[in-house]
Parts: structure tokens; sequence; C-alpha cells
RNA sequence: CGCGGAGUGGAGCAGUUGGUAGCUCGUUGGGCUCAUAACCCAAAGGUCGUAAGUUCGAGUCUUACCUCCGCAA
């Protein structure tokens, strides 16, 4: 992409202090974010002004932290603006005041129509699918969870409804069976922030031509949401197929993270624990008999650390039951096969592999997952 | 001062009503075995986060500080 700047950068302008092309204004919040700015920056391109949440109390002792777009824009010494409310009209004073020929959104909130108006070549957001599927404040962690095996970036003109704008470009990319959420957001983050020059490159240009996102949608119904994602649904329910429990604890790491509850047995307190990582044992169709096998194992040591298994070990695949050697392995049951935990973080204690979790905690017959 | 948890040999943990430390794994040496990441035996390895205090004596009580982590955002 480099090479690709220079050619640029001779039709246009040349010298790295000239900075005449598009006034832009920049807005953005997370890590996700810092990643297209930086390449603007880089790349020389007029950034007047960066606008990002405000700081907000986070982290242990609730102390007010920068977001991560707010300490780039410090550190390149770009003015700032950090509104509280976006209607605000000392905001949109100074806002107006940079003379933004175009502004760049990525990972910001909802923005007020007054706002993506005001410049004369436009307001684009850089969003993480294939739109128009996918629309909301969660695309990564939704198409893993669903087991899509296509993802991408897309970059497309603010509009009324959220992520419905016309669409200037996309680019997409493979979710592999390894991908989790953390991977697939690094890997779509720097395809993004080339998305991001290109796209400012043809509307600097005159060469987007935006099209509707209804070209490309017969029924919106059909389109998958990526809704904001919340504690109760990073819960795994156990009782779902192996490969969707699977896929719902790598879309969901390392960030916001899979959780579930311990249970010790006797009377003990439950511990909530995080899972990041997980490899399917047995699963699904072809898996049935090797299921059975383990099972029965189980059964066996289960019986020897509670004497009179009354429930019977045979065809006890309880949903969430826990199977393990206490030492290198842990495997939990799912409706239709196993999974073994190979990274997981109990709520109190330090990020383990498995391996060095069960030295120091041991799991008892009757331990399960809830 | 938002709530809470934790800092003990290389790793993960125990440690009761205060009397100088244990477990699992790993490491080293040896043994068993066709063989092994399996099993058996033995050994090495810790100023118990830091500083001060209480006490005849503190990992175990008090105070301050440092570091790390969970919730919540």
């Amino acid at each position: 992409m480099t090479e690709n700047r220079k050619n640029e950068s001779m039709t246009k302008n040349d010298g790295k202090t000239d900075k005449k092309s598009p006034r832009i204004v920049f807005m953005g919040t997370p890590e996700f974010a810092v990643e297209s700015l930086k390449a603007l920056v880089k790349q020389d391109y007029n950034v007047v002004g960066v606008v990002t949440a405000p700081d907000k109390p986070a982290g242990r002792g609730y102390k007010l932290q920068p977001s991560p777009v707010k300490r780039y824009a410090l550190e390149q010494g770009l003015p700032l603006l950090q509104p509280e409310k976006l209607r605000d009209p000392g905001f949109l004073e100074e806002l107006r005041g940079w003379k933004a020929d175009l502004q760049v959104v990525v990972a910001f909130r909802m923005l007020p129509e007054v706002v993506w108006k005001m410049p004369p070549k436009g307001t684009f957001n850089l969003h993480s699918s294939l739109l128009p599927r996918y629309r909301g404040a969660a695309p990564i962690n939704w198409a893993i969870i669903n087991g899509e095996s296509e993802t991408g970036v897309t970059t497309f003109l603010l509009s009324h409804e959220i992520d419905t704008g016309h669409i200037i470009f996309q680019e997409r990319t493979a979710i592999e069976e390894t991908d989790t959420a953390g991977s697939l957001h690094d890997r779509l983050m720097a395809m993004g922030a080339r998305l991001v020059l290109k796209t400012v490159d043809a509307i600097t240009e005159g060469t987007a031509h935006p099209i509707p996102q209804s070209e490309l949608v017969s029924d919106e119904t059909v389109l998958t949401p990526a809704p904001k994602i919340f504690t109760e649904d990073c819960r795994i329910d156990w009782s779902r197929s192996v490969l969707e429990v699977y896929n719902h604890i790598r879309g969901l790491s390392p960030y916001p993270a899979a959780w579930t509850e311990l249970y010790p047995g006797d009377e003990e307190e439950p511990l909530r624990v995080k899972i990041y990582a997980c490899e399917i044992v047995e699963g699904t169709d072809q898996g049935a008999e090797n299921i059975e096998r383990e099972t029965q194992t189980v059964g066996q040591e289960t019986e020897s650390m509670e004497k009179g298994g009354e429930t019977g070990g045979q065809k006890t695949n309880n949903v969430g039951s826990i199977m393990t050697d206490n030492r290198s392995y842990l495997h939990v049951a799912t409706r239709n096969g196993l999974l073994a935990i190979t990274d997981l973080h109990v709520s109190g204690k330090k990020r383990l592999q498995v391996g060095d979790f069960l030295n120091g905690y041991e799991i008892r017959g009757e331990a399960y997952f809830l």
C-alpha cells in the first residue's frame, strides 16, 4: 500500500508537508479505530481534527480513562473534541470551525444528521462486516458465533438508519475454523485501515460510486443482525451442539469472553469461569460411538469417587458434566459431543492453560458446569 | 476513596485456634518396560510481595505501601 500511496501523491500533491488534500475529521473510540486514524496520519492525509468519546471511569478504582483514539490523537498533537452530547451547540460550533471536507467514522457512536451532513463531501463509516449483513455493534463476534465462513469490512455513507447507508467499498476475508474474535478483529482492523484510505482517495477523486444496500438484498428480514452483546449473551449453554458451543466460545474470545459456572460439588459456591479456548474432541455425526466410550470411562471414575452411583454411569451424558484426569485434560459434555477446555480463567485468579489449572484445582466427581 | 479476590520453591495451589512449611505438575538422577509424554524410587529447589509493629516466637495477628486479577463501565 506504500507504493499505492506514492503514486497518488504524485498525481495530487507532492511533499509531505503539503496537506491541501481534503480536510478530514476523524471520529472513533476504541483500538479498532486507531489503526485507521494512524494510517491516515502516516500517509499524510490532512486530518484536521479528531472526535472521540469523553474519558470514562473504568477499570479498578474507576479511574478516568482516555480512549485509545484520544491517546493517539494527543500523541500526534491533533486537535481533539470529546463531546458529551453530539447535538451540543458548543460542540457543533467547534466542529464547524474545523471546516471538514470529509468525515471518517470508525467504531464511534450513532451520529445525528446535523453532524454527518456537515461536510460537503459527506461522512462515511467503516463497518466490520459485509453489509448489509451484520448491522450493529458487534459484527465480528456474531459472525463467528453464527459459524460464518466469510466476513469482511465495508465503507458506506452515513444515512438515517444505522448501518444502512450506500456502500462504497467492501473487502472480504475467510473466517478460519481456528479464528477467534481477537484474531479476526486484528485482521479486519488492518484491512479496514486500508479500505479507509482507498475510500478517502476515491471520494477525493470523485471515483466513488456508492450503491444502495437495497440493491444487495431482496429481503431485509433475512439479514442477520449484530446487536450489542451483554453479559447474559456470553453465558455458555451446554445443551447446544458442540459446534455451537465451540463457535460461541471463540466468537467471544478474548473479549468479552464466554463464561459458565463451575459447581464444585457439595454445597460449595459456584465459581464463575471464563473460557477462552477449546477444541472439539468428539462431535456431531460420526463420533457417537466414541462419545459412549468416553462416557463410560467417566462413569467409572465417578463411581469410584462417590461409591454408589445411583444414576448409573452408562448413559449419564449429562450436558455440562465434566470429564478429567485432573492433570492434562478437561472435557465437557454438550448435547452431542465433547469439548476440551484448553484456556480458562476462574474469577479472581489468573488466566490459565488447563494443565496449570488442574495442577492446583482438583475437580471432583460431582463437579459440573451449568 | 465504586464492589470484591490474590501475592508461599520453575508452574498451579494447601497451610487449621500464631511455634521456621506441604500437595500436584515440572526439573535432575536412578529403576521398571519392546517402548513411552505411562509407572516406581530418590534428589535438588522457598529471605512465605515490601517495610514496620504486636509477641518468647508469625506464612499465620496489626498498619502502610507495591504488584496482579474478577465485577462493573
